[in-house]
Formats: C-alpha cells, sequence, structure tokens
RNA sequence: GACCCCUUCGUCUAUCGGUUAGGACACCAGGUUUUCAUCCUGGAAAGACGGGUUCGAUUCCCGUAGGGGUCGCCA
C-alpha cells in the first residue's frame, strides 16, 4: 500500500443524487483512512463542466452544498474540467503523433448507416470507423476530421477491479472511440483519462454505470504509456421498487434531504452501510466508518435505498440533538413562527415530540399542528359521548390545585374508573383538544407542560 | 440484439462445502405505559429455476429465467 488519491467528478448537469453522494462518500472514506498511514493522500473535487450547454451553475452549487453539508472535505480546489481543454487537446495530437491514435472523416449520418445494417445483420455495432485508419490520404489530412483511439484488434482486455474483481472483454467490443471531435473540442474520455494523469489519481472509484469506459479508458493509458490507476466501480443504487433512482421515488436529491430534515450524520451512516457489510453496528460514528471501510465489503449486486432504514437511523440521531438546537433549525429552516411568550413551550414539545419523529419536517408538522390546533373545528365533528366525557372531566379536574406528574396520573386514573370508561375514552378526546392529534405524548406530560391553567382553557374552548 | 455484471426473509445483509441459514429495518403478537411512542419479550418471513461436481451444496461449475449496466463527435 501507498498513498491513495481518489476523486470525485460529477458533471454539473443535474442536481446531485443520493446515489451519486455516495460514491463520493466512498471516494472520501477510503482516503481518509489512508491517511493515518499515508498523510499525503488525496481527495479530489472534479466537476467535469465540458458539456457547456447542459452544465448549469445551480447545479454546481447543488454539488458543493450537497458535500459541504455531509462533510465530506476535499482537498485543495475545485478542478474545473473545462479550464483544462488545451492541455487535453496537446495529449490527443500527441497520440496521432506516436500513433496511439488516428484521424477520422466518417460523417455522423455515415456511421448511423452503418450502425443500423449491422443492427440488422445481428453484428457488432462497434468499431464503424474501418478505412480511415489505413487511409495515408486521410492521415495526412490538416482539418475537417475527428481523431479515433487506436485499439489493437484481436486480443483481450483485462481489468481487476475492486469491487467487481477480474473481468476481461475482447477487444472487438471496443470501438475507436473519439478522442478529438471534428471541431476540435476533447470528448470525456480523454479528458478524463488526462486530467485522472495529471491530478495522479491512483483509485478510480464511481458508479457502475462507468464499468464499460473503463476498458475504453484503459487502452488510453496504454497508448500514452501511463500507468493504469485502479478501478473501483460501485453497483447503482435503486430505488424502493428496484427501479432506476429518479424522480418518483420521491426525494432523492441530497439537498433534499437535508431540506425534510433528515441529520447530516445520520445518512452518512446510513450510506456507509448501505449496500455493504462493513460492520455489524447499525449505529457508526464517522470515525469507526473510516476506519472499518473495506472495498470487499462494498457488495456487488445492486441494492434499494429504503426509507425505513433511513428514518429508524435519523430518528436516532434526531433525539441526540438538544432542544436549543432543534428550535433554531425549525426557526431558520422549516418556516416556524412563534412568539417569544411561547419559546419555553415550544421547547418542551420539541423534547416531547423530537422523540416520535423521523426527521425535522415531522418534529416541525407535529409542533405546528400543536400551536395551530382549531378546537371549535374540533368540536364540530366530535361526539357527544366526547362532549359529555370532557365535560364530566372538566369539573372533574377544575378545583384541583396539586399539578404534579403523580397527581395528574392519578387524576386521570380515577377519573375512568369512577366513570368506569376506558381509558382511551379519555385520552383520545382530550389528547386530540390539547394536542391537535388523537396520537401523541402521554396526558400527563402534555398538561404539565400546559400548566393548569391553559389545559383548563383549552378544555373550555371545546366546551362553551 | 451484442457484451459485461448481479440474484439469500418485504428491504439491507451474514455465511468464505457440513449452521435449527444469523442480524438489522419494516411487519405482527404479548408485556410495560390504564393512553400514542419508546422500551422489553416473542413471532412470521429467504437460498430464482434446472442440471452437474461432492459423502454432503446457499456456498464450486454449466445452463435457463429474471433484473441491471453499456453500446453517441453526452458526460
Amino acid at each position: 500500500m501507498s498513498k491513495i488519491i481518489t476523486r470525485f467528478a460529477p458533471s454539473p448537469t443535474g442536481y446531485l443524487h443520493i446515489g451519486g453522494i455516495r460514491t463520493a462518500l466512498i471516494n472520501h472514506l477510503i482516503v481518509e483512512k489512508n491517511k493515518t498511514e499515508f498523510p499525503d493522500s488525496k481527495f479530489f473535487l472534479r466537476i467535469e463542466d465540458t458539456d457547456k450547454k447542459r452544465s448549469k451553475d445551480e447545479y454546481f452549487q447543488s454539488i458543493v452544498k450537497s458535500l459541504k453539508w455531509l462533510n465530506i472535505q476535499w482537498d485543495g480546489n475545485i478542478y474545473k474540467q473545462s479550464e483544462n481543454i488545451n492541455k487535453h487537446i496537446e495529449i490527443a495530437n500527441e497520440l496521432l503523433r506516436i500513433k496511439g491514435a488516428y484521424k477520422c472523416i466518417c460523417t455522423t449520418e455515415e456511421l448511423e448507416e452503418r450502425r443500423k445494417k449491422n443492427l440488422l445483420k445481428g453484428l457488432s455495432l462497434k468499431k464503424l470507423c474501418n478505412n480511415c485508419e489505413g487511409d495515408p490520404n486521410i492521415q495526412k489530412l490538416e482539418k475537417d476530421f475527428c481523431i479515433r483511439i487506436k485499439i489493437e484488434k484481436s486480443n483481450f482486455t483485462e481489468i481487476d477491479d475492486k469491487i467487481q474483481g477480474k473481468i476481461k472483454i475482447s477487444n472487438d467490443e471496443l470501438d475507436n472511440f473519439i478522442l478529438l471531435r471534428k471541431d476540435g473540442t476533447p470528448t470525456y474520455m480523454l479528458s478524463v483519462v488526462v486530467d485522472d494523469y495529471l491530478m495522479g489519481i491512483t483509485h478510480i472509484i464511481r458508479g457502475d454505470d462507468h464499468l464499460n469506459n473503463a476498458f475504453r479508458q484503459f487502452h488510453l493509458y496504454k497508448n500514452l504509456g501511463w500507468i493504469v490507476p485502479k478501478f473501483a466501480h460501485i453497483p447503482l443504487m435503486f430505488g424502493d421498487d428496484g427501479k432506476k433512482l429518479s424522480k418518483r421515488h420521491g426525494s432523492i436529491e441530497v439537498l433534499d434531504f437535508k431540506n425534510k430534515g433528515y441529520l447530516s450524520e445520520a445518512i452518512v451512516n446510513y450510506l456507509a452501510k448501505f449496500g455493504s457489510s462493513n460492520d455489524k453496528d447499525e449505529v457508526l460514528q464517522k470515525k469507526q466508518i473510516i476506519y472499518n471501510f473495506n472495498f470487499n465489503s462494498i457488495v456487488k449486486s445492486p441494492s434499494r435505498f429504503d426509507y425505513n432504514k433511513l428514518n429508524f437511523i435519523n430518528s436516532l440521531y434526531l433525539n441526540e440533538i438538544n432542544d436549543e438546537d432543534l428550535l433554531r433549525e425549525l426557526k431558520e429552516n422549516f418556516n416556524l413562527k412563534i412568539k417569544n411568550n411561547l419559546v419555553d413551550l415550544i421547547l418542551k414539545l420539541i423534547n416531547l415530540y423530537k422523540k416520535r419523529s423521523h426527521n425535522i419536517e415531522e418534529l416541525n408538522k407535529n409542533i405546528k399542528s400543536f400551536i395551530n390546533f382549531e378546537i371549535a373545528e374540533y368540536k364540530k365533528v366530535s361526539s357527544e359521548n366526547e362532549k359529555k366525557i370532557l365535560n364530566q372531566f372538566f369539573i372533574y379536574i377544575n378545583n384541583e390545585n396539586d399539578w404534579s406528574k403523580d397527581k395528574i396520573e392519578k387524576n386521570l386514573k380515577e377519573f375512568v374508573n369512577q366513570n368506569n370508561i376506558k381509558f382511551s375514552h379519555l385520552a383520545e378526546p382530550l389528547r386530540m383538544i390539547l394536542t391537535g392529534s388523537k396520537k401523541g405524548p402521554s396526558l400527563s406530560e402534555i398538561m404539565i407542560i400546559l400548566e393548569k391553567k391553559e389545559t383548563i382553557s383549552k378544555i373550555n374552548k371545546f366546551l362553551i
């Protein structure tokens, strides 16, 4: 082992989603782990912004913000692929010079034609340009050509992927992919390899969808006489229905999770466990996650995103956050507006409700429904029996001056016993008018928080 | 269609030829809380299919099926 240099290289053509950030996390973790032994290991962030039409600044911002939110810190400055285009072009020409590439004048239409023909005949759709390479006249051209890579035909290419294992394919499966377009701009395939080389990347860790590219890029390294880096292709993440992650699975963009009130640490924890057998423990500190990271524990098959599990993890973390921090979060990011005289009450509610909320959005909903509950509206739909019970309870509790937890509980119990009703017959309507929901914290806890005055007042509002 | 990858409870996974196939989430039941939740205890729940190899296969091999990825002068 020696130092490890990795990169996360998203293109800013869409918001960063949860599957993408998993890739970033893995890149980050392997480097963090390696840093303990080799401090000059690095994790770089490179933005692949060569497709100017589709690249947008807001997507770039989303990438940066997402990484920062999850505390996936990269080393050094952010690289932008577009800034290095001249170097890419230079390498393409160099490749031409050393006969690792050739000029091609096939038009898109011609290629499309051949592709169709081959498809009908059941032939390979690769290596559609067959004649240009051997044509001296074409190779002498000064303009109006694109540059394609030369790949030796009858042979095999083998890659020893850190996750996928050894994979061998026939070179017939490889096309003479384009390095430099007719307009002189470099393609992704060229830019990636050149940048990775220049940045000294030792491990290319990325999504499974790039596995096929690895074989092609392999030859670019070879033709240039560069050392081929190690590859690790991570299986893709699917939605809960086993289909490719998309909008219809709900929140899949990283920042959606932030907006819903999932916690950074919980997401990292979930992602670290996702599709891997790293650790038997469910709840992991970042230190443990780093320490335990291992390519071997990443499962080769794609796995599904599971909100149940995320919710479970997130509620554990949520419960650990102190009430003041949560209040600030609710006010700043969840549009919770409260009057100053209610701050103490809200803090107590947060304490009560954070235990039973999966995320901050849910906590917010609970608190808002508590505050905004319209007792008068509920009165319209409540049953006569509920009114009768609450009326009796009002009379029963109105003169009570001992508002301690023990006494409240004793009173609640005695009341139902005296009236010979089930506890839930009192609990549900009472909790409803006190909290705005039939389900929620225990009655005695709420009554203590509300104190006698507010408790009586709410019941009274319902009765009059 | 071609090439490559994958396939254990509903979901995420353990098992590196011999296990009552284990755990976690979710679910269900019981207990605690005369209340929702937590918590505790328990339960149901899996080797895609078919062939080999072997004393023995979830594990190794082959095939079939299913799923996924890739096949651009996009990245």
